[in-house]
DNA sequence: CGCAACTTTGAGTGAATTCAAGTATTGTGG
DNA sequence: CCACAATACTTGAATTCACTCAAAGTTGCG
């Protein structure tokens, strides 16, 4: 699937990681002991790879879920045309395609826009899960309804002007970002080009730049180097309409 | 809820509507004898409401999923600039809501675009479904992923030009509404105003009929008094680049 | 150091919007 | 059955937002 890039099996430090992350999905709801230990052995192989590559192909079968470990992942629709929309991103501590337990094939790529490291979840083991663990079953399926969520917060947000769209997509980045510890209220790091800014937001890259510049201006939110600082999240949140309600942070009562 | 609309259960011509599309269902994946049963008995209580029903109101707890009996229901967002946001369709055979049963809150409408029939699955029976069915929770699941996936396929075609979007809509609901028998290859009923159709694609009502105009002209679609017809399907298929995979209608290999 | 990729800025164009007015169409009470 | 109101649809004209095309400036990497 992946080219030059070899699977390894998990290392001290990266099942230290694997729980961290696993911690980060349990502010979404309370996990016993057991559960927690389950899940963590549903995840076998780790590997790193390059910027660029296609973890999953359009039209190809799945037959593994992913944990996403460090980088930054896109779902995208490459048209004939040569354009490319970014559908959905995903940051460390995302479990991919756990719809895929459902639904075999996709029709779009899974693309990795910075170097990343995913560990593998392959299906025959979530599969076992689902039949001996309902509520565990039910923490998955609510992961995959919270990404259901973010599109149609994707698609309203569509509905405004560029500003709104780019502060909408920082402030919801701000917040994800926040739960696996990788923002603070002021900055985080984003290594993505403008294009990619752009495809996210259905705009060119050349007005992606110039509504950064706006941003900028209005004092709003600094984004350059792959660093975006923030002077006042309220003031940003406020501008975007951005309530994070819709990604369903708090805990769960199951 | 509802104002002024009552609750009955269901009658004998109700039970045979509601056979008929857990059939519809069936396409995607095979029931046995027992689970179709099982399926049918979270159903109780079905009412009839008028246009502009809201059917769950944004930030309310849910207690209940709905399987829609007729008429078009929408997900919108009502921003507080008074535009709306339509981020999904809901046609008869849906089972809406099914993703409440992971989230309890929403933070949009469900409103009932058109005079509806609806069929209420409380959450109840549908928790002690997935405690002990498996498979039939996998389906549930799966349904939610097809939503997820045609909210996907929304924000892709939100990167097209006002004519592509319209299209690929037209063309969305014919295949889905042909699931449940309501569309046949040159034409469908479609009782939504064009305001309606400007809030789905992004676009105001004006430019919906200037655009309609055209699709008229070019011989791809007649969209008027409430009937859609479609000269060819394939010409209007190709000219909204759509691709039908997306909502997984083809039997799942479970 | 030099190339490649990304960013920035300017000028002109075009698609979709707003504003505005007028025409069906539908439903309702007299 | 008609007059009237309300809603939905249609069309025109002017404007605005975002795009395309183009070119110069940066940055980072081999």
């Amino acid at each position: 699937m992946a080219t030059g890039t070899s699977r390894v099996d998990p290392g001290p430090q990266d099942v230290a990681q694997i729980i961290r992350l696993i911690c980060a999905i349990e502010r979404r709801d309370a996990l016993s002991q057991e559960e927690r230990e389950v899940l963590a052995s549903t995840i076998s192989s780790i590997r790193a790879v390059p910027a660029g590559t296609v973890l999953v192909r359009a039209h190809q079968t799945i037959n593994e879920s992913t944990l996403l470990l460090e980088g930054f992942v896109a779902r995208q629709y490459d048209q004939p045309t040569g354009q490319r929309e970014i559908t959905a991103l995903h940051l460390p501590g995302d479990f991919l395609d756990l719809h895929s337990l459902t639904l075999k094939e996709l029709d779009h790529d899974v693309v990795a826009l910075t170097p990343a490291r995913v560990a593998s979840a392959p299906h025959e083991c979530l599969r076992r899960v689902t039949e001996t663990h309902p509520h565990l079953t039910r923490l998955l399926w609510f992961l995959t309804t919270v990404d259901a969520a973010m599109h149609r917060q994707w698609i309203a947000v569509l509905g405004q002007a560029a500003a709104g769209r780019v502060a909408h997509l920082l402030c919801e980045l701000q917040a994800r970002l926040a739960l696996v510890g990788l923002a603070n209220e002021h900055e985080y790091a984003l290594p993505l080009t403008q294009m990619d800014l752009a495809d996210m937001t259905g705009l060119t890259s050349v007005h992606v730049n110039r509504t950064l510049r706006k941003l900028r201006e209005s004092n709003l939110a600094d984004v350059r180097g792959g660093q975006v600082k923030i002077p006042d999240i309220h003031a940003l949140r406020g501008f975007a309409e951005f309530d994070p309600a819709y990604l369903y942070m708090r805990r769960q009562p199951s």
